[in-house]
DNA sequence: AAAATAATTTAGACAAATCTAAATTAAGTT
DNA sequence: AACTTAATTTAGATTTGTCTAAATTATTTT
């Protein structure tokens, strides 16, 4: 229930990255976090024994549920206390995030929802982005489907609206799942269908009927 | 320049045990801080080595005048914290201390400096202890001279007001010096000697002269 | 002044988090 | 398909802070 210092740093760190990526690789955390690629392999053991990440050798890692329920505890009390720092210490909003990437690494709830309230329930950090609530609902990357996305611009699926037994068998033969990133390279006028790009390389090519299906959430 | 979580809660914990005894025994520090004699020694070592501590082997700690810095600022950001989390977040006066134990690891000059102006330069926390500024000077434990001491009172030798070479003679021959506790026991009309307590069982006498320059802060 | 007891320190071990260097696996290229 | 390079993991050390058990030193009692 309760996370080191070092634990939560990569934690949240992962979160970041894999909105980004859909999934994140050794080298890349490392890089984030300043530290050795070795160091890197050797906390994702530990994260998966907690269960707190998806990971197999050489494959790259993902948070679960729970771990992502933990990244959005701390993201939450970040932003909180940038908030704070920014709106009553005066801080500059160049200044603060130094300053909260401590503040964060306390974790008593009660401190953290009084500040919450003593705040007035704010919505964005002085950075824009948003704060989890207490329950760590965060405004969403707000979901638009495939189709919508600009040509080539790098994105993640984040759901399917369609549950069907026959969607999930298309879906698994294409090799495209919740956490996959994707690029739209051509649209065809004729039928609407698309010429995707999965993962990093793979170019496929998709209908209108599945593309309207696969939820996007992108943050370049 | 910066300490460890652990090393801040030794520091502070020997100040206010110092300011009670005069000198820090290793058992009495490794049950206020719930740890083991052989880990205390350990650390004793490491203080030292950073010269924050007066150790030899067997005879008790003190904290030097560099130390006793470290040990202001942490309970300056530690009151602080509490007054903020009582007088901000309506926390009750009970609930602030466990929370402010870790918002005292936060060692940023500039956030304490800010927050400090924030809340109208507090002298008191919420327990009424008086908060050190940002110079590290503490509301003093009021000095009074010897003489003026209640009878059975232990209270902490904290200076002395003549610095001759004679009074110094003295008051090494009588084993009193900074940091020794003692305790008034008698008082004689006839010449205003005292008979005290040093340490914890040496009974001496001394005069009127002598009492007259040793000055006490006392804190029970 | 010994002997007994209490306080303190030392020796050796362990968990957490990190590192370097070497080995392994995957990916990219002829 | 074999070779080369890049990414990742493993092996083995190191630092910090802690512990238990044993040895040492100080204090108190006889
Ligand atoms: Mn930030
Ligand atoms: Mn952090
Ligand atoms: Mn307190
Ligand atoms: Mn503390």
């Amino acid at each position: 229930m309760n996370y080191s210092v070092s634990e939560e740093n990569y934690i949240k760190t992962i979160f970041h990255l894999q909105k980004k990526e859909g999934t994140v690789t050794t080298n890349e955390l490392a890089g984030e976090l300043k530290t050795r690629p070795a160091s890197v392999t050797d906390m994702m053991k530990k994260l998966k024994a907690k269960k707190l990440l998806h990971y197999q050798p050489y494959q790259g890692f993902r948070l679960t549920t729970d771990g992502s329920k933990v990244a959005l505890g701390i993201i939450r009390r970040h932003r909180l206390w940038e908030y704070f720092l920014a709106e009553k210490l005066k801080f500059t909003w160049d200044e603060v995030h130094e300053v909260a990437e401590e503040l964060e690494h306390v974790s008593n709830k009660k401190l953290i929802d009084k500040l919450d309230a003593y705040l007035g329930f704010p919505k964005k950090d002085p950075h824009g982005d948003p704060i989890p609530d207490a329950q760590g609902k965060i405004e969403s990357g707000k979901k638009i489907r495939l189709p919508e996305v600009p040509l080539n611009t790098s994105c993640l699926v984040s759901g399917v609206s369609n549950q069907s037994g026959e969607i999930l068998d298309l879906l698994k033969h294409k090799k495209i799942s919740i956490g996959t990133v994707v690029e739209v390279r051509k649209r065809f006028e004729f039928d609407q269908s698309l010429e995707i790009r999965t993962g990093k390389q793979t170019i496929i090519n998709i209908s209108r009927e599945l593309a309207e299906n696969i939820l996007i959430s992108y943050e370049a």
